[in-house]
DNA sequence: TTCATGCTTCGATGGTAGCCGAAGCATTGT
DNA sequence: ACAATGCTTCGGCTACCATCGAAGCATGAA
């Protein structure tokens, strides 16, 4: 009775928003635990456990336990591969994400990964230290430079000494899920969203659990005056 | 805010079965008409010209009119290659389609195919005569033996002259939906379900519309005889 | 023209699956 | 032992989409 390969099974694993988004979020190798695939998604840990339970039993990711957490990584080369041969297809017939995973937009610019910024604004200030050379990545790796330190003492009156902590790095690229680039985490991500709550440029949203981000009037035009890209 | 290829958009065109019945039809390259790729789906005309259409927009398949038939075919090699890659991961977690199309057990085991058997029982009768040499076949061309003319003169009272048609061909191959094998077309495979009715061995459902073919006791008996595979 | 065939569009229906709230395990830390 | 965190399971809700009947256009045949 058996036929052939169910093609119809495999793709509509990748056929959802919410797991696509997981599953390209996966793209660079690294593995990441179910909670920070939520994020990515923009879904709740529950329905991100739903997916990824879907997407383990189809032979996408695997799973690997570690303490309490869960990393998820794509099972091999092969699947990045056919996720890639999507992709190409995609491209060419110029369907790009829109509108991916939360429907809000507000959601989409702004929000709260963990303790830092993330969202088109996050997306867009690390782009923004990136070209001025105030910090160096290499994968996922950041390293801020002096011009860096300088900045953030200048601008900001944040100092080396705020950043350091045992365990923690102070520079970490996160990526954000509105597509594969990165946003920045680690202590300095942390540092630069305390900071600007206390600057009043922008406070997370009043409604318990919510994870947007409002910036101000004035503090939009701040944080465009500082990591701006001209066009906005 | 174009962010990246949206692999979610094309893998969900994929990730409907009907469509994907449809798409590995079409994957030996050859085109196939809309009600032809309906037929092998499962479903009807207005339902697959809704599918058509969309994977059409998706850029997976290219129509092409001659008269009042419309041909489609997957775009290109590309697509075939995704198309192939997601098989080798559906295959390799072991996931065979089992229920594709239709749901009905019945429509799967025997059904009419414009007037020819389609189904297990279908594809298992072309098996069989390739496999005893009744009859030679050459990717979609199909021809008859001297011995497989004998064969049918024998046990079914078919004579060659009953088979010439001025423009239709005696044996074609149709590929069966279940998957990519064969099953018998032509005017051979329509002087067989003929017989078949006539023999009283099976007739077609008496719900008007259904293309489902029961067969009697006696006959899935002289059936199996004639053209068993030994396992069933 | 008139009819038949192939395909499409429209409208309505139903089944499926994504989603979240609440609660339940498991693991770690204090 | 107790609390906190990460993840899962369960139940209900909602939205989407595949499906088909009926009718509307085309094209080709008589």
């Amino acid at each position: 009775m058996k036929s052939g390969p169910d093609i119809a099974m495999v793709a509509s694993l990748v056929g959802d928003p919410a797991r696509a988004n997981m599953l390209t979020a996966l793209m660079n190798g690294r593995a990441l635990t179910a909670s920070e695939l939520a994020q990515e998604a923009g879904i709740t840990p529950q329905t991100a456990s739903s997916h990824l339970s879907k997407l383990e039993a189809g032979g996408l990711v695997e799973p690997e336990k570690q303490g309490r957490h869960r990393y998820y990584r794509l099972t091999d080369d092969d699947v990045a591969g056919v996720l890639e041969g999507l992709a190409g297809l995609a491209a060419r017939t110029g369907h790009m994400r829109v509108r991916t995973g939360p429907k809000d937009p507000a959601l989409r610019r702004a929000r709260i990964c963990y303790d830092h910024l993330a969202g088109d604004l996050g997306v867009q200030m690390l782009d923004s230290l990136r070209q001025r050379q105030l910090v160096r990545q290499r994968k996922q790796d950041i390293e801020l430079t002096a011009e860096g330190e300088r900045f953030l003492a200048k601008h900001l009156q944040i100092s080396p000494d705020m950043l350091s902590h045992p365990r923690r790095p102070v520079c970490k690229a996160c990526l954000d899920w509105s597509e594969r680039r990165h946003h920045l985490a680690g202590t300095l991500g942390a540092a630069l969203m305390q900071r600007f709550a206390e600057l009043k440029w922008a406070a997370r949203d009043a409604t318990p659990g919510s994870r947007v981000v409002n910036f101000t009037r004035t503090g939009e035009k701040q944080f465009a005056a500082l990591f701006g890209s001209g066009q906005d």
